[in-house]
DNA sequence: GATTTTTCTGTTGTGCACATCATTGCAAGC
DNA sequence: GCTTGCAATGATGTGCACAACAGAAAAATC
């Protein structure tokens, strides 16, 4: 760990990383959807900031690639077609095997609770099918999931990834092109099966659960989309 | 691909990258060392702009782990710590071998005369080591190697890794730690290999070879650090 | 003499005014 | 009526002055 590990986040960096996770949840919940214009004077407004420091965190969500700012016209958040897609999923899979293999974590009762937690959810949503409430919990999984690897490189890029394309999945379920009750079920029978790995602490099964339907939900949403044409 | 795929490169765009891969080559052939401040002021100096955009640079080499700004301090290149190494080295062997197996290219005319070329300089500078030059041929190498792959997001995240730590092993070379012409001659044999590998097509074997190069080359650095104590 | 306080210096962070750029709509010319 | 040039508009990019901050040196105090 390097410097600025004090237990006082500096408030600026604080503040920046409060924004940027704010923006990025933004975008990945679809309240920005690909496409839409980002104005930084509007934004910059509604943090009570100026210009100048929101334009730092607009740069790293470029860099990130969720956002590209062109000069005299605006910032939006990118789209993805689906040859990029495909490839960045095709390194997701391998990713989240990594996960189960590259320093993984003894699952500790706390870590067991969060998944049982987020099963509990899962069941509810079930009874109440919502997109957005999908969005959030999938996304609250995904996270939960990083925590299984104690492999600080591996977290930071499988994040990044997620962020990249989870949207544009999302963007399938939120035009219905995907039927949504069945993306609860199956995301319902995920944690699941992900929570009976953890609790006879087999990380590595775990993992493969959560490859397989990575590469699941991504077969459905090529078909959806194949089919709306 | 998104939009500013435009022929003529935007100039403003274009010298954040022409910026951005200056600094960051010169990070990673140590002429900034671990722990070196850089100042924002002689920089913005240095390429005729004001601090400004050249923060935006910066900011960029931030969330690539390879600085880190301080308010009321400075700009100082990272270090990393064993520890920390250990872990991106490892998730590195992943990738690596995955160059070969995630949308491998079939090796043109151009790509093996390219290794060909890399090669006679490995053999060149062998008669003749020298450690800044060792590591500019490093790089190289590294750089035509992520050619192999079609996939843009291993390439980015492999080039990311790599620049985040190579420039430790090198600071091993540089100090004598490690034996210069030792390192040298296993490198040249590395290029040699894979240049065979890639005549006969066989991407994967290449990556391989890589993959184990890369290996051996970090237990190398870890037996030199030990043995400096 | 040691310690505490204060001042001073140099750095990154922020706000603001302006430059630069792309788009759009309008008007002049053909 | 169509095309072309151009001005107006609104966006991001840049430069500059100043604020906030950390560290070190100096001075005051005990």
């Amino acid at each position: 760990m390097n410097i600025a590990s004090n237990g006082f986040a500096g408030s600026a960096r604080d503040r920046f990383e409060r924004m940027h996770d704010e923006i990025r949840t933004r975008i990945c919940l679809l309240d920005y959807a690909p496409g839409a214009r980002l104005s930084e004077e509007i934004l910059a407004a509604e943090f009570g900031i100026s210009r100048t420091p929101l334009r730092r965190v607009l740069a790293r969500l470029e860099s990130e690639g969720l956002l590209q700012s062109v000069h005299g016209v605006g910032t939006f958040v990118t789209d993805v077609d689906i040859g990029e897609l495909v490839q960045t999923y095709r390194l997701r899979l391998e990713l989240a095997e990594m996960i189960g293999k590259l320093d993984p974590v003894v699952p500790s009762p706390a870590i067991i609770a969060e998944f049982e937690a987020l099963s509990e959810r899962a069941r509810a949503l079930l009874a109440a099918p919502d997109p957005r409430r999908f969005a959030e919990l999938n996304m609250e999984f995904f996270i939960a999931f990083l925590g299984l690897t104690a492999s600080e490189p591996l977290r930071e890029i499988s994040e990044r990834l997620y962020f990249q394309t989870t949207r544009i999945w999302l963007k399938s379920v939120f035009a219905s092109l995907i039927d949504l009750r069945d993306e609860v079920e199956v995301f319902r029978r995920e944690i699941s099966d992900v929570r009976r790995a953890l609790r006879i602490g087999d990380v590595h099964a775990a993992a493969l659960i959560h490859r397989a339907h990575i590469s699941m939900s991504f077969e459905r949403m090529r078909k959806g989309a194949g089919a709306s044409r």
